[in-house]
RNA sequence: GUGGGUGUAGCUCAGCUGGUAGAGCACUGGACUGUGGCUCCAGGUGUCGCGGGUUCGAACCCCGUCAUCCACCCCA
């Protein structure tokens, strides 16, 4: 006999391939992986790089967040607005800055079948100020208070609190440059932060004034930084020639101690070049700030670098963080709406990013209350078809599981004890027969019959007509 | 985009300078076809991230790659 040698797949070795071949078959798991040689072959599937899945379990902090955000923006009378994901590449890249990180290097851009260049949307104020032009929005309203929620997304590398895909809430007046729309603004920003449970807040605050007042102390900072030049990072450097304001944001110890240097003199201070409309503006602000009892401090390195933006800026951050402290911040664009094709419209908005705002929740052990359990209906074997009728009938008022296989009676005990159920409907047949069904509290073992038109009384003495409290409480 | 750390079961982690898969929790079934938690028994607990290479032999060594974490850049 001609011996015959077959070829071994490579990626799979024999002692592998004859443990897997000694299992019992399991035909829950083929019918839903498929065969052992296409799963072998197929890439298996995970999430993008800085994309993440929210499952059960942590969704309902999610749930909580969000449903907090909402009453406060309603109770301040703002309406939602919901924009396109993505949107055109151009309208980013003019409300952005073409210069700006974001569009240089952060944008997912692409092009779809038809050839129009489009991108996933970094932030939310491009979108809602394009819908407000698009949409004539201007005339029907001189003041409009908007707010949106939802995912942004940015191309870089990874890491605790910064995603590719985010969500953001945040929310914008627009119509107005009076200050009280900055104060209604901050408050706004900061009663969203207090409804999370967020307290001791600081915000930090700024004045960037115009462009032209920021083109004058860029000149500043340049003539008062020359004796050091030399010494600063090739960054720094750089930022010196494109956009001097930004040589003030840097991190670098070395760099902070040589604006310390006497030889320099006193840092001059965007505040100190401001016109006397922006300086005005900037009292108000603080003034109403002061009014409401919102704690906050002139932080002279907070800058925006972008074009569009002007007069007032603030932030929020937390230490907790690290190096993806800011939580949010925002400010005032007056000259956005105008770039974007509109007649001249001074608008003023923020943005929070909510994957932080969890992450601090998370750290701090603030969790949504635990769901108040429902119903489980047990059924027998001479019940069985009649279980998904009541249920249904059930599921007009409460919340009811019940089980699809039927298992036995032990199995479904289990299950509703599992499910965190605080009754169990027992279909027993004896009881059926006599129109009775069985109610059990599970945290009691106690357990009557009781009539089915006795069952709506006796379900609501046992789970309360009180809809399930959402708010928070600490672990 | 730059630099560094880490990838072992669903989760938290052991695994000695190469010598053939481990614990706890969780999960499924059974003891218990008319009653959950407790206990006991049985069990999937596994592409050792993936792909190459070195070796008689790789979870371990080398290269690449992917993911993740930290820092930078920048922001939320």
């Amino acid at each position: 006999m001609v011996p015959v040698v077959r070829p071994r797949p490579r990626f799979q070795p024999l002692r592998r391939a004859r443990r897997r071949d000694r299992r019992p078959l399991r035909p829950d798991r083929l019918h839903v992986r498929g065969p052992r040689v296409a799963r072998a072959m197929a890439e298996r599937h995970q999430a993008p790089r800085g994309t993440r899945d929210l499952l059960p379990g942590e969704i309902e902090r999610w749930q909580w967040v969000e449903a907090r955000a909402r009453e406060v923006l309603d109770r301040y009378g703002y309406r939602e607005i919901r924009t396109p994901i993505f949107e055109d590449y151009d309208l980013f890249a003019r409300s952005s800055g073409e210069a700006s990180d974001v569009v240089q290097k952060e944008m997912y851009r692409f092009k779809d079948l038809g050839d129009r260049d489009l991108a996933l949307r970094p932030e939310g104020t491009a979108g809602v100020c394009r819908a407000y032009l698009q949409h004539g929005m201007a005339q029907q309203g001189r003041i409009h208070r908007l707010w949106y929620m939802g995912p942004m997304f940015r191309y870089g590398r990874p890491q605790k609190g910064r995603y590719r895909q985010f969500r953001q809430v945040g929310a914008e007046i627009i119509g107005t440059a009076a200050p009280g729309a900055d104060v209604e603004m901050i408050a706004l920003f900061v009663d969203l932060f207090d409804a999370w449970g967020f307290r001791d807040l600081t915000v930090a605050l700024n004045s960037l004034g115009t462009p032209e007042t920021r083109r004058a102390y860029g000149e500043r900072l340049r003539q008062w930084l020359a004796p050091v030049r030399a010494k600063l990072g090739a960054d720094a450097q750089q930022r010196l020639e494109t956009n001097p304001l930004r040589v003030l944001d840097t991190k670098s110890p070395e760099e902070r101690a040589l604006f310390e240097d006497p030889a320099l003199g006193t840092m001059p201070k965007l505040l100190d070049v401001l016109d006397p409309e922006s300086r005005d503006h900037f009292e108000a602000v603080r003034a109403g700030l002061t009014a409401l009892g919102i704690a906050h401090e002139t932080d002279h390195g907070l800058v925006r670098g972008l074009d569009y933006y002007t007069r007032t800026a603030f932030e929020v951050h937390d230490r907790s963080l690290g190096a993806q402290s800011a939580l949010g911040g925002g400010g005032r664009y007056d000259g956005l709406i105008e770039a974007l094709g509109g007649s001249p419209t001074p608008g003023v908005g923020f943005s929070i990013g909510l994957d932080r705002v969890l992450l601090v929740l998370e750290a701090r052990g603030v969790a949504p209350a635990a769901h108040a359990g429902g119903i489980y209906l047990a059924a027998m074997e001479g019940t069985r078809t009649l279980a998904p009728m009541l249920a249904r009938a059930l599921r007009q008022v409460y919340t009811v599981d019940l089980d699809l296989e039927a298992r036995g009676l032990n199995a479904q005990m289990k299950a509703a004890d599992k499910s965190g159920a605080r009754v169990v409907i027992l279909l027993g047949e004896e009881e059926w027969q006599r129109g009775e069904v069985l109610v059990k509290e599970l945290a009691t073992g106690a357990q009557q019959a009781v009539t089915l038109e006795g069952l709506v009384e006796a379900l609501d003495r046992l789970l309360g007509p009180a809809p399930v409290s959402d708010e928070a409480e600490t672990r």
